[in-house]
DNA sequence: TCTTTTTCTGACCGTATGGTCAGGTTCAGG
DNA sequence: CCTGAACCTGACCATACGGTCAGAAAAAGA
């Protein structure tokens, strides 16, 4: 009994394993179509065609193109939520926001394209992520807010609007992902290492000065 | 003879004006659709409906979809540029980047469609104006560059990297528009007179201080 | 080995889209 | 008035798309 489940979880783990495998290639292949066409300009077919696998495999997994389409951007969604702890449990602005500088950084270099999916969600209106604006985002940025309320409080920066704030280093970060293309041909080419270093450095640099943090 | 072709002129500037109305009415519904849907999420005829015009007509004066795509984007870049103006002529950084800063938040509130476009086009590797990024963009911005290289050898701003503030001057500002829809849920509605001002504000201050100016 | 369940796929379908076109309407010019 | 050019439009077409489905393979279970 207690060998014969055990036998059980390993086929099911296996079985979840592999179907876990060909949903991640079909979500990868995803999100790099979604990014480069938007999702009116993605077609399954060149999802399919991504991910090596015929159209209707996709359906099998996926029922529709909208649901595919809500997959990749919650994933992208928990990525950018979890860029959030590097701003939790620190003493005062400098680490805490210079943390989370580099953290989204390091988001818009990693994930260019889920950051391009999410950006092209939310200007289209948020149609399939609403609910999570008015909720999970809402309060997230209701609580960093009242960090750095609190951090201009106890004299640890200038007083600067936090909600605004929070727009600047979402703007800033992300921008080094949505519009990499004309940064790269701005650049002359890709950003080098030492472009990404370049980059934080100077994005916290100024954003921390300008909140009176040296 | 004289008389003819003044009535001539004016006959011709007639109709002119007309087809320019029409183009204008068409131009705009095109921004509004292609903001709102993308290129791909667009039709022909969301754009017809949305400018009161049967879809037919719309192929009388842009042959395909596209041709209309582009003199969407490329009227936007007009009014991207024109936005250049307010950094000449300025004695240092506090009023050139200052004026800058507020020239484009004003298009980010007057255009936000317009500026999404823009940004859809770029993140989508730019497959219209990748001529425009390489020439005129391109020697705008090292001509930029260079005036704030000036200002930091006049030890007029703190010495940061040219490349990287227009970055976030570009980022902080259309974010406003881009992600328009996500500030306005947080903001709990629509950004009110007071709301462009402190924003304007805000970056402004972090920006200038930032750059060790004031 | 046989049965059942899951996974996979080629072929197909209804629809919506970008684009065309023949013919109508309007209007400046004579 | 008449003419020709510019402007407009309903009806139509070919295609590409999202999605379906019957049934083949493969894997799991007994």
């Amino acid at each position: 009994m207690t060998e014969n489940s055990a036998i059980n979880r390993t086929k099911i783990k296996r079985r979840s394993a592999n179907r876990r495998a060909t949903e991640a290639t079909i979500l990868a292949a995803a999100e790099s179509v979604f990014a480069e066409a938007g999702f009116g300009g993605a077609t399954m077919q060149l999802i399919a065609d991504m991910a090596g696998l015929p159209k209707a495999n996709l359906h099998y997994y996926f029922a529709t193109k909208e649901a595919l389409y809500r997959a990749v951007v919650q994933r992208i969604f928990q990525i950018w939520l979890e860029a959030a702890d590097a701003m939790d449990g620190a003493p005062g602005p400098a680490e805490g926001i210079g943390a989370y500088i580099d953290a989204k950084m390091e988001i818009s270099r990693r994930h260019p394209n889920g950051s391009k999916v999410w950006a092209s969600e939310v200007m289209h209106g948020a149609p399939v992520i609403q609910d999570y604006l008015e909720t999970t985002l809402r309060d997230w940025t209701a609580g960093r807010a009242a960090v750095i309320t609190r951090w201009i409080a106890e004299g640890k920066m200038a007083p600067v609007n936090p909600e605004h704030l929070l727009y600047m280093l979402w703007a800033t970060t992300q921008h080094y992902a949505d519009f990499g293309h004309q940064i790269e041909v701005l650049n002359g080419g890709p950003l080098s290492e030492a472009d990404w270093e370049s980059a934080k450095a100077s994005v916290k640099e100024v954003v921390l000065r300008g909140i009176g943090v040296v």
